[in-house]
DNA sequence: GACCAGGACCATT
DNA sequence: AATGGTCATGGT
């Protein structure tokens, strides 16, 4: 769970002693894990779980998953060194919105604008103890808010694509909910049409929102691994990394590209 | 105090 | 098509 949690898929999970504290579909959560069970606690009684499932996906069997990855000895190794990783089914505009404010961030400081932007516009949600928790605030009210309110949550740059992307989802241009059913070609060529979104962020939606695990967002970190492991350190053009993608990693391509990364970013820490 | 971060976009070649 | 500059901020 810490794998998954962690590894730069999702911006609000936060650790404690308590175990991890987020919001899920607008609902305050605390997971804890038990072995291979995970319990989970909410402030409010629930008549269903079934929006926890879906966001863990913790129907999809992951032996399954691994068993589809080629047989190459740098992704085992990844797979040894991430144990229990997965990909969360995460609610789209939360995701979209949260890709759009990472771009050249570091995810630590991804995750203060989040935090930052969540207690300034999101709705306060009751909580067992601790601070008040907030939900991730929607399109209709980033939409209604000035450029400047969003550039004082330190998100810079990112503002005004934030504001103007916003405002689609708002008022109907774009229907986020819709381009789930739409092939993954075509889905990706919408989203990419959004202020702000290129060919990476749109990929991150695709994969970690809508579910497509073919999807493969290549970033910095990812083309260095992939460099390193399957290109002898050198460097690759963009085009020749996508059709060794598309050669090489199978159906749950996404799922590899989380292990790479994940791996990567853990492996390198604190060095050169 | 450099260097870099889960990029996208625009102006030049 | 392919670089190169620019954008804002802060962690390491």
């Amino acid at each position: 769970m810490e794998a998954t949690l962690t590894s730069g898929q999702t911006f609000n999970w936060e650790w404690s002693a308590d175990g991890w504290t987020g919001v899920v579909c607008g609902r305050w959560v605390r997971l804890q894990q038990e072995g291979s069970l995970i319990r989970a606690r909410t402030s409010e009684p629930q008549r269903t779980w079934d929006w926890l499932e879906e966001y863990l996906q913790v129907k999809v069997n992951l032996n399954e998953v691994l068993a589809s990855f080629p047989n190459d000895p740098h992704l085992q190794l990844a797979v040894a060194a991430c144990r229990g990783l997965r990909l969360l089914r995460q609610e789209p505009w939360e995701c979209l919105a949260s890709f759009l404010l990472s771009s050249t961030k570091q995810i630590v400081q991804i995750r203060q604008i989040v935090a930052m932007l969540s207690s300034t516009f999101g709705r306060q949600l009751s909580a067992l103890g601790g601070r008040p928790a907030f939900g991730f605030p929607s399109a209709d009210r980033l939409a209604a808010v000035r450029e400047a309110e969003l550039r004082a949550c330190k998100m810079g740059f990112r503002a005004p694509y934030l504001l103007a992307t916003a405002r689609l989802i708002a008022d109907g241009h774009c229907d986020l909910e819709s381009l789930r059913n739409l092939p993954l070609a075509e889905a990706r060529e919408r989203l990419m049409e959004l202020p702000g979104v290129g060919g990476k962020i749109a990929d991150c939606v695709l994969l970690f929102a809508f579910g497509f695990p073919e999807a493969f967002p290549v970033d910095v970190w990812v083309t260095k691994v992939l460099s390193r492991f399957y290109f002898r350190g050198r460097r690759v053009k963009p085009s020749r990394l996508r059709s060794f993608i598309e050669m090489h990693f199978g159906p749950n391509a996404g799922y590899a590209q989380q292990y790479l990364f994940h791996y990567i970013r853990t492996q390198t820490r604190g060095e050169q």
